[in-house]
DNA sequence: ACCCAGGTGGCCC
DNA sequence: GGGCCACATGGG
């Protein structure tokens, strides 16, 4: 499968989709975090008690009581561990870059190796905050991509080095990567279309297969 | 009473 | 490296 028919395929099927259109950039940095493993509803509800708690500046998140953010970020999971991920980036952004627009201005695969060095960021959560908060051009490769790339065996052609997830995940966007062209508004439509699709089409344990625009794409093809 | 959700890192062999 | 597991709350 190349990355561009699923692009053109899924764009003619949902056209230009808005999907999410954070007002702030740091809701995005934040989120990327906290949207770890949970829906993003529950996410939101932590980010919503940060902002009434007025604890929604790199600084003050950077700075805050870790037990009085624990509490805030709760309805996310994970509370404690994310409280440490969250204060970790926050302080790793303000004392090297200071601002989110000053950090964006480093070149990507810079400050993509920066943010997988900081304890808590793994790939998506650093191709998430350089995509939708930075607008710059790394492919998110989350579980619904997997997912959709799997049961269509698209990944046949896609190597990995060996079976860590890790390897698995940046075989999977070097193939992204190499076809697509570097723009992040394509990039993250794309990504829009492949989340809408498995939302719709594509459940983890109970296939509802029916009516999945892919399955019509590939019997085309064939 | 299950199963699932936009992951990540630690530990053990 | 590869396999397993803890982390935690909320919704269907």
């Amino acid at each position: 499968m190349n990355w561009n028919d699923l692009y053109r395929i899924l764009h003619e099927y949902y056209g230009d989709i808005q999907w999410w259109s954070p007002e702030d950039k740091l809701e995005v940095v934040v989120g990327s975090i906290l949207g770890q493993n949970t829906t993003w509803s529950s996410a939101e509800k932590a980010i919503d008690n940060l902002k009434q708690a007025k604890l929604f500046t790199i600084k003050k998140l950077a700075t805050a009581d870790p037990e009085v953010v624990e509490q805030l970020v709760r309805p996310s999971g994970y509370y404690h561990l994310k409280t440490i991920r969250l204060q970790n980036l926050m302080q790793f952004i303000l004392k090297k870059y200071k601002t989110l627009d000053n950090m964006f201005k480093a070149p990507l695969e810079q400050l993509r190796e920066e943010l997988l060095a900081i304890n808590g960021i793994g790939p998506e959560s650093a191709d998430s905050i350089l995509l939708y908060a930075g607008a710059l051009p790394s492919f998110v490769v989350d579980a619904y991509t997997k997912r959709i790339v799997l049961r269509h065996g698209w990944d046949a052609d896609v190597k990995p080095k060996n079976k860590s997830s890790r390897a698995q995940y940046d075989a999977l966007w070097n193939s992204f990567m190499e076809q697509l062209e570097p723009h992040a508004p394509t990039m993250a439509m794309l990504h829009a279309y492949i989340i809408e699709t498995a939302k719709q089409f594509c459940h983890k344990s109970k296939p509802q297969c029916e009516g999945c625009p892919l399955y019509r794409f590939e019997r085309v093809n064939k």
